[in-house]
RNA sequence: CGGGACGUGGCGCAGCUCGGUAGCGCACCUGCUUUGGGAGCAGGGGGUCGGGAGUUCAAAUCUCCCCGUCCCGACCA
């Protein structure tokens, strides 16, 4: 390509509402342009990346069996309805109507229709199977932001695993899991698999894989001896336990003026990790109790994991008051039986606590837990904190932000029942396939990408994935011993399959090393007067930005070695 | 959804307090001079000032409503 036809409209300063980094260079140097909030356009080099990524996807996908097909982006209401996620989405999906007022939605995952498609599956001769589409998706996120790392209409590579059996499930989920590793190893990528929460997903374990990266928002712990790393939303750790008193016989009420948190009752002599924190949420329209360690902050992923609700949200003071007769700072668990209440099991067996007595200005001491909280489910809530140990050695668990690049899930048999993917085993007998699901977000990857490949120039693609492998920069366009021997080098290297640009515009030189470094394409050959009369051309890798000298008759073979 | 900010040419911004008919930088076009790290001079094109209503002789500027965008939080298969 020559850039003097290309359309890549590079701009100096980026827009004023841009904050990310990637948001910045992807809008900059003309990869990007914003429709509206959440939708973008991909100009002429954003596309060369994305179609890059895509193939990258599809040939791991292939590699480890996978097929790849495609299913419509919208689906009749009916099969959300079907699944029970046409409720349980909620505002994620967006809706349409047709001229027939019959609801439609547009897919924001498609564990349904592949469950659809797999309905055709009669025998466990068939198994295993793995399809994938590379397709769009919509999600109406609350709140789209950070260019491409946030969108509402992304492409998703989507795959889905058909096994008879459990066994069979792990060994796709395995082949899935490595796959990852292979394409984010080729985006260059450090993708850090984490055990994460399934949400709405449904089934048993899921994985993230989990990038490093300043603005992401998923924050991960992580051992430093590299044997655990997981979400916030699931991660664990070990405590060190508390020997407790023996207490009282019975709980005994006792007046605590004014004192409605933690920090007060501990300073009135009842130390935090002595006390018992009540918290009222509402479960999708049910009031449940959520019990921690005073110390300890609950996560409220893992009380809507451990729910299986849709909406959590904390109960007002209001609804607080309603439930319990008192509210926030004073409440507790003792003697409530009326509402569902779910305890982390930190406080398991603890006695001689404190807690509130439901009653404003009053508090219980000498609580034991087992005793005197009527507790429907044990359940891990509990938020773990940097520094806490690993529960595999031991070690100062680190925690750090992240970005999500990819999630895979063990779906089970759900969806399959649900939607008739079933099969004759070995003994003639109807059974229900196993499913997965596997997701990688396209968009989100590029941006990721950019997010962790860039410099106060530009960015710094890896060259599997850059727009062009290679610039050419025709430093002085008047002298046209340059222009000739630029041309032919231009020409050699097309027709030796490289993705070469030839940056043949009138421009000013550093207008052209300004752009070049800002687009990131990897490799830069400057040819100009100086180095020509030595029979020389530049050469300068982005990533280094050092300028070496290569006979020209040399620098192709340089080029396809470095490639 | 709660809090905050913003909306003026393709991009970045000023003008608004105190109403008088729109300006600067970049980019773009023409010419000349330049030419090894985002050139200089001269000339030029391009704007319903987010939309609607209102106040006024007069609205980018004041008032009201709406729309959109961004940030923080909530939320996030």
């Amino acid at each position: 390509m020559r850039w003097s036809s290309l359309f890549t409209p590079t701009l100096r300063d980026a827009p004023g509402d841009a904050e990310a980094t990637s948001h910045k260079l992807l809008v900059r140097g003309g990869f990007i342009r914003p429709l509206h909030a959440g939708h973008y356009t991909y100009l002429p080099l954003g596309h060369r990346v994305r179609a890059k990524v895509i193939k990258i996807i599809q040939e791991e996908m292939n590699a480890i069996g996978g097929q790849e097909i495609m299913v419509p982006t919208m689906h009749p209401a009916s099969i959300w309805q079907a699944s029970g996620r046409w409720d349980s989405m909620g505002d994620v999906m967006f809706r349409v109507q047709d001229r027939h007022g019959s609801d439609n939605a547009l897919g924001v995952t498609a564990e349904e229709i592949f469950a659809t498609v797999g309905a055709e599956l009669s025998s466990y001769k068939q198994l295993p199977q793995m399809w994938y589409q590379i397709n769009t998706k919509f999600r109406d996120e609350a709140r789209p932001k950070n260019g491409l790392l946030r969108v509402r209409e992304f492409t998703m590579k989507d795959a889905y695993s058909f096994d008879i059996d459990e066994a069979g499930l792990d060994t796709s989920f395995d082949a899935q899991h490595q796959a990852y590793l292979k394409i984010f190893g080729r985006l260059d990528l450090e993708a850090i698999p984490v055990e994460a929460s399934s949400g709405n997903m449904g089934g048993t374990d899921s994985v993230e894989f989990m990038v490093r990266a300043d603005t992401g928002e998923d924050e991960v712990l992580i051992c430093p001896n590299g044997d655990y790393a997981a979400n916030i939303e699931k991660a664990i750790s070990t405590l060190s336990t508390i020997e407790d008193e023996a207490g009282l016989a019975a709980p005994e009420k006792f007046a605590t003026p004014n004192i409605r948190t933690i920090e007060a009752l501990a300073k009135a002599g009842y130390a935090a990790d002595r006390q018992i924190k009540t918290m009222v949420f509402v479960a999708d329209g049910e009031t449940v109790l959520a019990l921690v360690r005073g110390d300890h902050q609950l996560n409220e992923q893992k009380l809507a994991d451990a729910t299986a609700a849709n909406v959590v949200r904390p109960a007002s003071s209001d609804e607080a008051l309603a439930a319990l007769g008192a509210r926030p700072g004073s409440l507790g668990a003792v003697g409530v039986t009326d509402l569902r209440i779910m305890a982390d099991p930190s406080l398991r067996g603890r006695r001689a606590m404190a807690t509130g007595a439901n009653e404003d200005d009053w508090h219980y001491r000498g609580v034991d837990v087992n005793r005197d909280i009527a507790v429907d489910e044990w359940v891990d809530l509990r938020e773990v904190q940097a520094g806490e140990a690993c529960v595999n050695c031991g070690a100062a668990l680190g925690m750090v932000n992240t970005i999500e690049s990819g999630h895979i899930f063990k779906l089970g048999r759900g969806y399959a029942e649900k939607f008739g993917a079933q099969v004759l085993d070995k003994n003639g007998k109807q059974v229900p396939v196993v499913m997965g699901s596997y997701g990688i977000g396209v968009d989100r990857a590029i941006a990721t990408v950019v997010e962790t490949h860039s410099d106060e120039n530009g960015i710094i693609w890896p060259a599997a994935i850059a727009p062009y492998e290679v610039v050419i920069t025709i430093v002085q366009m008047k002298d046209d011993d340059s222009v000739a021997a630029a041309t032919e080098l231009y020409n050699q290297l097309l027709s030796a399959g490289v993705d070469v640009l030839l940056d043949d515009r009138d421009a000013r030189p550093g207008v052209k090393f300004a752009d070049a470094e800002l687009i990131g394409i990897p490799h830069r050959i400057g040819v100009g007067p100086r180095a020509l009369a030595e029979g020389n051309v530049e050469y300068t890798p982005r990533a280094t930005g050092d300028t070496e000298l290569v006979a020209i008759g040399d620098i192709a073979s340089r080029i396809q070695q470095a490639l």
